[in-house]
DNA sequence: ACAGATGGTATCGAGTCGATACAAATGGAG
DNA sequence: CTCCATTTGTATCGACTCGATACCATCTGT
């Protein structure tokens, strides 16, 4: 048996992905935590598209999230404007550019190459790792931000008419396939 | 299907793993990237134990790993002594302290945990994101990093009696389960 | 109306990281 | 043997991250 099953692989596909990250990265001048927003902004649903949601993402603070944010701003990736119902919250959304790049910077080419080279199923890994993310979740405490159709507050009311369990309010089919903060996988037995 | 199969909960996973590592790296003074360099050491083998095998490692530069080398010796966790064929080598190894922390932190407990809650087959996943593995090592043109017995210059000459088909010297079973900087994947069919 | 909680920003210091320059040792080519 | 390119490691600099602290504005509950 070798030591450390499955963490051991982990983190070394952990280390060439940051690497690789970086290094697309910093060819259009980004560090990889704003990379990571940046990804993160351009999957988020309208729940989910504040910086304290992004802090709890990136599993940072506030102070240091607040700085990652104003470079994307000033680079002209994102835009901030005020909430129109609670005016401490500052809502975020991408401007063309940053849509673009992170279309751009959220598929790295030779990790797609190699999923596709090695043998394994990818479809039955990508249901292990998210089995195993979740429990990891659960373990640490950390919100699952999963996919909005996948929580415990969806509600499917009609053909392609959604409903959000937690505000109550109709989502789209788009809206369904984003990522939300308030997400909540689904009680599972065990 | 969900949005990049297997590629976000890996980099969920990632995130998760990093603010563990961090979090209790930081309780004993360390920074994610020296906790990485410790447990690396505490589990490479002979040929790997210098600043450049660290470095190729970490996929960083000498520079920057010669000042997180520098903190470890500094922190009383790393002993560096010149080698006796090269002068320009330095080799490393760790004090008593260092391998203790290195053991305390290579396991994150929580992880190991949310392992046994999921319920995925622990050695199925393991094969499938060590054969992912080796195809993005490939794809990258990184080096392996893997265990000595499953490189392709390892030679069985007896019972519990090894060879490295690359350096010819003996190994012992310990250094076959030990990292190498050499190492190099099988040929594999496909 | 007021107190506490919440969302965000500003600033500071320790530390990372890439780049560059540099020193020491090795290994060939002549 | 001498010269020179290569390799291994260190030192230093500047841009940047990140946690901590302090601070402001706004919301919520009593």
């Amino acid at each position: 048996m070798s030591s450390r099953p499955v963490l051991q692989p982990l983190e070394r596909l952990c280390s060439l992905l940051r690497a690789d990250v970086r290094q697309r990265g910093l060819a259009h001048g980004l560090q990889p935590v704003q990379v990571e927003a940046l990804c993160y902004l351009a999957s988020c649903n309208r729940y989910s598209d504040t910086p304290q949601a992004v802090t709890e993402y990136l599993g940072s603070t506030k102070g240091t999230v607040s700085q990652t944010l104003k470079v994307l701003e000033r680079e002209g990736l994102v835009l901030k404007s005020p909430d129109r119902e609670d005016r401490r919250v500052v809502r975020l959304r991408l401007t063309a550019r940053g849509r673009a790049l992170a279309g751009e910077l959220s598929t790295p080419p030779l990790f797609v190459q190699a999923l596709g080279d090695s043998q394994v199923d990818a479809e039955l890994l990508d249901g292990e790792l998210r089995a195993l993310l979740v429990a990891a979740q659960r373990a640490t405490g950390n919100r699952s931000f999963g996919v909005c159709h996948s929580c415990r507050f969806f509600r499917r009311e009609g053909k392609r008419i959604f409903r959000c369990g937690l505000t109550e309010e109709p989502l789209s089919v788009a809206d369904s396939e984003r990522i939300c903060r308030e997400h909540d996988a689904a009680t599972q037995a065990g």
